[in-house]
DNA sequence: ACCAAATCTGACAACGCTGTCAAATAAATA
DNA sequence: TATTTATTTGACAGCGTTGTCAGATTTGGT
């Protein structure tokens, strides 16, 4: 196969020791001019059998790798993408940033890992100079990033290609992942009548969240469809922490009579906070109340009993992300059409002890 | 301030459009050669005053950044650093992140986060590949992959720095950033202690994990310094695992009635599986049974009651290893000794609701 | 065997910046 | 004032790639 004949020392002399080697050397050792490295190296079409199989042979020998820097600088990619996103919790940015990864490194694209201040006055041009210092190939927006003008503008101004995930405001400004909430939140429910429930009370989410309000839809939705009127003082408004989980429990279990048989939070930390008050006043879950979160945090299998949920697909929305951005970075870029794409992903009905039968 | 007399269409003409402005149009702009621009914008000295403010007013009218591509590929540095890990929590690897970003962002350098797979063979050539595809900086090694030799040899062979963040493996070896475990474990022992308890079980780590080792040293030490020999059979294998803490717990508790009065786990996780078989069996936490933890993770203001543990500093450890790494890329190159620097950061006892006095 | 049309290949100029070194200018000294 | 010395500036050559375009080679059709 290596058909280079080339003295074995000459190998070291042309790069192989402890420096990198260049597309130099590759060229020099391949016998052929640089660019046709290039062209071998970039899977560019024209090169004749014989001259690709040599040119390989050679950056083999070499460890020859491409430098990425350079790439950028004379090319027009930067094979970085950058993810941008505030705080939420911990487990939601990592699979975020899993799936980003896991599909940039099917394309040699790296990620920058980029958090911003979300309250941040001069978040505009934060970002604006972040584009401007490193030309990204593209941008990936989480929540609450992805619903700020002042975010979008920036990056569009910038001209960098952005995909948002899972986003409420200005619909259809940008290719965007997400799931259904709305239909999540109403499988949910249906789940907790086919358990045999009618007395079902909701915390809802944080009304700043868009989810918030589908994930309460949905909720509505499916009671209305089974002809359930809910009653009013089971309805709580939380703002997706743990405690205000607690406060909305406290409200809810206050007259320890008359009790709804299942309760429904809008987010899983809010659900810890109203089975961590349940166990505190002695209210036995799942066997005074059923207790049903959504987001599958972590925590869901920490708490005792496991916490029945809805999963999100936050690893595959990522994924998806990337892969729209780089699809049209790597293939036609004369898609402009792909610009507004959307991808819906299916969720999933975790079931797990805190729901039961009534 | 402003001294440049341009006439002000002249400023769109040069880059103040939509393109990203290059030091070419600064240079222009300010009348002086790109060199001065270059060593205005690097605070470099020999510039007169007039001269630079001249520049930066130039700079600031163009919203010019530099291209950190075209710096690295021309410069000695990349600004860029590699954050490599192997999935631990996510919350710790957050954490990690977001001192890394943190100190790297004083220093206008941005983070490359590259999770890696521990158990693949190649993962040596990975980390070669990666390395000699970007000429990263510097390199930030967690666990595991701070204690494999195939990874220390591939960032050696690179000539990369690195620091390691809480290595046991090759002590001496690298830079390297860690907190105190079996002094952590120590303290916390003689707070149980402090706390009256006298029958104290513990669970020990995953044995691969340096830290397991350590921690259970310190409990050791403050047991026999206490005059206290542990009873084995209240000393258990445990993973690190929920699962493991379970089992460890059924174990423990088979006798419902020769029980410790208290139960340190060497990591949170297994303390929130101690802490759900308890709460099955009808075994009261804090009442019966004092339970600690390692870590304070997330889930451990969660869980029910909130559990009294260890707070690693992780976000600090990460600052303090991308510290190590920047100071010397920055300063002082010729400081070869700070290569070996090793610092030890402070941890805190977290006392929340799970261990009460006797 | 000859010419046009494909198919390969290479020279060379960018890309936007920093490093080197020499030239120009200002300050200090005699 | 004439020199020497320190300070400030600029020209220019890279850094390691890709893009452009022209030249060389092969192929296909008579």
């Amino acid at each position: 196969m290596t058909q280079i004949k080339v003295p074995a020392d000459r190998v070291k002399e042309l790069g192989g020791g402890n420096a990198v080697s260049t597309i130099n050397d590759v060229a020099r050792l391949a016998g052929v001019s640089i660019k046709t490295v290039s062209r071998v190296m970039n899977n560019e079409p024209n090169v004749r059998e014989e001259t690709r199989t040599k040119v390989k042979d050679a950056a083999n020998l070499l460890h020859y790798r491409p430098n990425l820097l350079a790439r950028s600088l004379a090319g027009a990619r930067s094979f970085l993408i950058g993810l941008l996103y505030d705080n939420p919790s911990s487990s939601y940015v990592i699979d975020l940033q899993s799936g980003v990864i896991a599909r940039c490194r099917e394309s040699g694209y790296h990620v920058l890992s980029e958090p911003q201040d979300s309250l941040a006055p001069d978040l505009g041009r934060a970002i604006a100079s972040l584009l401007a210092t490193i030309r990204l190939d593209g941008v990936i927006l989480t929540p609450p990033l992805c619903d700020m003008a002042m975010v979008l503008e920036a990056v569009e101004a910038a001209g960098v290609p952005y995909v948002r995930v899972s986003p409420y405001a200005y619909p259809g400004r940008s290719a965007q992942v997400e799931m259904d909430d709305s239909l999540a939140a109403y499988k949910m429910t249906q789940h907790l009548l086919g358990l045999g429930h009618r007395d079902i009370g909701f915390v809802r989410g944080h009304p700043e969240h868009g989810s918030s309000h589908r994930r309460y839809e949905g909720f509505l939705q499916a009671m209305n469809e089974a002809g359930l009127t809910p009653r009013s003082d089971w309805i709580k408004q939380g703002f997706n922490s743990f405690a205000s989980g607690i406060d909305a429990a406290k409200a809810l279990f206050e007259t320890r009579t008359d009790l709804p048989t299942a309760l429904f939070a809008s987010n899983d930390e809010m659900a810890f906070g109203i089975m961590a008050y349940a166990q505190q006043i002695g209210v036995k879950i799942p066997d005074q109340v059923s207790v049903v979160g959504f987001d599958d945090t972590p925590g869901s299998t920490v708490i005792w009993p496991h916490l029945t949920t809805i999963r999100q697909p936050v690893v595959d929305l990522a994924y998806a992300a990337a892969d729209i951005l780089l699809s049209r970075a790597n293939g036609d870029d004369d898609a402009p059409v792909l610009t507004r794409v959307s991808r819906l992903l299916p969720f999933e009905l975790v079931q797990r002890d805190s729901a039961k039968s009534i």
